[in-house]
DNA sequence: TAGCTTCCCTAATATAATTAGACAAATCCT
DNA sequence: AGGATTTGTCTAATTATATTAGGGAAGCTA
């Protein structure tokens, strides 16, 4: 048989696709395969089943997120990162619904310590230098805007919002600004 | 052959036991007639299909909560009020972490327009009238409330707060001691 | 070029979702 | 009560996915 030069990468970037255009619970290891060409048990040889193909799916998705938020905050302080960094999240959500949905697929302990997550969650931190919040509110404060963040966007994806005429940009901007304000006011050093 | 009683409210109320138990996204038709001691095929002189099954799963978490939610706000206003609410939230997402999965399954319109999701948002804005924030302000804190609970609940339940030692009881009071204090500060009037 | 490893295949099994059709049980009608 | 109808459950069969076992060719390595 020619080979059909399938890698791991290759899979996961395949099923990374297919989660944006179906979404991510309708992946199946079936569909990647046959959108490479080959047969099911052909993965096997790339992945060890058909959790790990998730697994994958989720890590790219936190790497690509922690990638963006960098890129996004770097230069950033105060409201303008907190700004910046939200929208790198909402952004991500909207370009890439399946991997923002895999980015939610729970990892056992050891694979989410070795993921991007924890990268991701220090630039939270990082940000809220610039509000100056001391610990442990501080932990606190990455907790309730990575909550904040998150609920906004999968409820907007579940389209919650769909039933009242007000723009979901306009509440996103609202929640922002409500944040900073909070934010602000938690501050050791008011200004 | 013998009846086994089945009708589609056991059915869903065994689908909604079984999401506790491991899990909203490994409920399946074949567990719950398992379950329930009756073959594949009868369930479906009880259900549409496999997603009507975890429709109803759903609708049926939303009710239960809408009513917790209900009970909760009566005789509540303000600061109580808001923690009342966001307690139910948790409390429910923690005591039935399968039907609360459900309660983001993604419904169609209609559906979701004859769930008691309506209902539930009616009360999260009927709790902000005890801060008087006006409208268009008001859609877009009732969305900041329902996406922080939301949020919050769910990377609790997702585990991503056990990387920091931090107790998430103390960061849920803090965040709503947080949105207390913006949404005072959004306030029409200022006490 | 002989041999090793890797990759892809076919064949097979198990579980889930679903439809068709048989038949008994409950109900409904006189 | 007795027959007709509706309803609930079953068996059998089909399709899709996940997965394992084992064969054999492709391509690297010595």
């Amino acid at each position: 048989m020619a080979r059909a030069g399938i890698t791991s990468e290759r899979v996961t970037r395949t099923a990374a696709e297919l989660a944006d255009e179906i979404g991510f619970d309708q992946v199946t290891g079936s569909a990647v395969a046959r959108r490479l060409g080959v047969k099911d048990p052909s993965l096997y040889a790339h992945i060890r089943n058909a959790r790990e193909l998730k697994v994958r799916v989720a890590l790219l998705a936190l790497e690509e997120m922690a990638d963006r938020a960098a890129a996004a905050l770097a230069g950033r302080s105060g409201r303008d990162a907190l700004v910046a960094l939200a929208d790198v999240y909402r952004g991500y959500a909207k370009e890439h619904p399946g991997r923002y949905a895999a980015s939610h697929f729970e990892l056992d302990a050891e694979t989410a310590a070795g993921s991007a997550g924890p990268r991701h969650s220090e630039m939270t931190r990082a940000l809220l230098r610039g509000y100056d919040v001391p610990e442990p509110d501080q932990t606190d404060a990455v907790r309730l805007l990575g909550a904040t963040f998150h609920g906004f966007v999968s409820l907007e994806l579940a389209g919650s919002f769909r039933h009242t005429p007000r723009a979901a940009d306009d509440s996103w901007a609202w929640a922002l600004d409500t944040l900073d304000l909070a934010l602000r006011n938690r501050s050791r050093k008011p200004e």
